[in-house]
DNA sequence: TGCACTTTGGCAACAGCGTTGCGAAAGTGG
DNA sequence: CCACTTTCGCAACGCTGTTGCCAAAGTGCA
């Protein structure tokens, strides 16, 4: 579990510069970005930029996409990331239902469903009702199975293809651009062996091993993930620099923590557990049996109809939360947020300017604002679960 | 700002693989470690962690120490660290006194010095202090200026030279072997560009620029850290492996972070801010000027003389922590630990431990213990400032 | 004592990485 | 039309870890 304990080989410094220019290809966009402009920006050399992006091209990733203006001699070229080389499906599985997402290497979601689900109906009923809608999803938008075509269509590469699991079988395996599925989901998990843990009001999902039972139905690596990890990846890969917090307040309170422009799960992914910290020593019980918590006071607010001590409390956690971490940016998101926005953004941002000017602190206060992404941020997170490793994001 | 956005070169991949190796030789300890047992703990081939410690002994810092039992071959030759080759001073500057240690490569403390001291004395008088103590502990210890042998003593190689500081002015700037000297003390302060912000208590230091003051007067490069940054890390390298919190009692009670092995100083240094978590909304007022922090309720439960309290106050600001971050251990350090280690243990641990069974949790209570190292942990630990870059801690 | 066997670790050749030197390509501007 | 600027690829290079091979240095059995 230590952070980088092992050797770097040729093999590993390829990767790590391909991901690079990967996601400053990613980043550019639509516009594109030139050669010079990603040496620049990377610190490789030119030469080095023109052999990755070289191999790139070949691999059917990035094509060249025009010129810019000449600023005396020869134009700089443009090149640009082929959305469409890689896709993957990400998945929220939420208590009463299930948002399905297909987003392409660019990160536009290219297709989306959403299906009423029970969360207590079974693990089989769960597990059926996902593959279903993953497959169904794939089919709609990228059309029948290659399979279908038997001419050898050897244009050479695939992203998807050769994962080990078996290839051939489950229903996905021949979507060549295909990378895989992420889910999340609420409860307690362990990202790294893919086992679920106490889903809150839920208690036989305990110990299910949601990824196992998926991946070799689907013939796609599964990855899993909370709720609000994945949110919060699904910001980090959409631009949101630097360390930064993200308070999901849906049916629960939590929050994903991004550290560095990475993803901070903790060694047993519990890392982000925000609803119940104590802020009132002694204060009311909470559903946890603690007394205090965040989540306890804020219910407790709602339910007198009073959003202002609402939106107290969860700022004195925030600040709590930023001070602890110095970070640089809060994101509100989730149901709750989404029902009235700015109250939230306005309560929470209060708490913090009035610290900061409180200590008279040099710096302005950390700025607050909503979550981009909307009720999808999370489905489209899941997917990043597999797309993020591609650009150096989490831990492909 | 952000996490890894610089291409790897040839360059970086060398580092990395001396810096893992000489890491491993260095926990190895006075026994050793052969090139196979490297191998299979960096994942490098043998043949590579041949050539690597070949650099590494024509360099001075490692030498073949022994042999091994034979198990039916020839017998690994083991490997070890030279701890002379590399030493680094580390200052603790605290409100009233001055702690010096001077470190060797091995981690060992091979001096140490303690003074007297008036933090408001003003910026000449400290730093001339530091100054003093820094020069006559390296002196007494490495004995006078290599300089004193003219016989040009060409063996080839030492760590501390050729940092561009202008080589030459300075006292220490002619001790090969002196990689340079780390400050660690209390107030905020940016690690990055070496600047102190408000000394809790001593606004005359505010904006002073330490690290310049005291670098052009030594000669040897300067590095300068909160005290619980510096104690954290001195944890960190000393063998605490994963993630943990160092949380400092002492005049005031802060924290140090240590994340999958390195050090979280977040954006400012302002990361560990812990004394000032509220967990009593509207609760007593602090000296910062909120209410109801941990600081706050902690002494007046001590003025109280009530330390059952203070150490469920403190227990819950530590399980607000655990449950946020996830980490593997709390180590608990500082003067006022010191003075009574088995009761803050066992009050932190208490409420840690009734969390745990609240939840029912699959887990067992993450442990805690107080930090090794003693009163000399934070000086010892400003000196890693400096010696953990060569082996992959902190930002070398 | 001798010989087969095991294991270590260095030498030499190798493949792959980014780097450097150089030149062709493709513009601008007088 | 030509000098100049800028981009970017080819070829040679230096350096990395890797592989194949072999000497060195032990153990264990006949």
């Amino acid at each position: 579990m230590k952070g980088s304990s092992v050797g770097a080989n040729l093999f590993a410094m390829r990767s790590h510069n391909t991901a690079l220019v990967l996601d400053l290809l990613r980043t550019a966009g639509p516009l594109g970005i030139s050669r010079l402009e990603l040496a620049e920006r990377t610190g490789l050399t030119p030469q080095a930029v023109s052999k990755i992006t070289g191999r790139l091209r070949e691999d059917g990733l990035v094509v060249e996409a025009g010129r810019r203006a000449s600023t005396g001699g020869k134009p700089r070229t443009t090149l640009q990331l082929v959305p469409e080389a890689g896709h993957a499906v990400g998945v929220h599985l939420d208590r009463d239902e299930l948002r399905t997402v297909l987003v392409d290497l660019a990160g536009a979601v290219v297709g989306e469903r959403r299906a009423a689900l029970d969360l207590g109906a079974g693990a089989d009923a769960v597990v059926s009702a996902v593959a279903r809608e993953a497959q169904g999803l794939v089919e709609e938008v990228l059309g029948p199975t290659a399979d279908s075509e038997p001419g050898s269509e050897d244009s050479g590469w695939s992203l998807g293809s050769g994962w080990g699991l078996g290839s051939g079988s489950g229903s996905l395996a021949a979507y060549g651009s295909l990378l895989g599925l992420g889910v999340a989901l609420p409860g307690p998990l362990d990202h790294a062996s893919g086992v679920l843990h106490r889903v809150t009001g839920f208690p036989e999902w305990d110990g299910f091993p949601l990824r196992d039972a998926l991946a070799p139905r689907l013939g796609v690596p599964v990855v899993i993930d909370k709720d609000t990890n994945a949110a919060a990846l699904g910001l980090a890969v959409a631009g949101e620099s630097g360390s930064f917090a993200y308070l999901h307040l849906g049916t629960g309170l939590g929050a994903g923590l991004v550290i560095g422009g990475v993803l901070h799960r903790g060694a047993r992914t519990g890392a982000g557990e925000f609803g119940h910290q104590v802020i009132q020593l002694d204060g009311p019980v909470c559903s946890c049996g603690n007394r205090g918590c965040i989540e306890a006071l804020c219910l407790q607010a709602m339910g007198r109809q009073d959003a202002e001590e609402a939106a107290r409390v969860l700022g004195t956690g925030t600040a709590n939360l930023v001070a602890l971490l110095d970070i640089d940016l809060v994101l509100l998101g989730g149901r709750t947020v989404e029902e009235a926005p700015e109250r939230f953004v306005r309560g929470v941002a209060g708490v913090l300017e009035e610290l900061a000017r409180r200590e008279g602190a040099t710096w302005s206060p950390v700025p607050v604002r909503v979550a981009s992404g909307g009720v999808w941020g999370v489905a489209v997170g899941a997917a990043q679960l597999l797309l993020g490793p591609l650009f150096g994001r989490g831990d492909g």
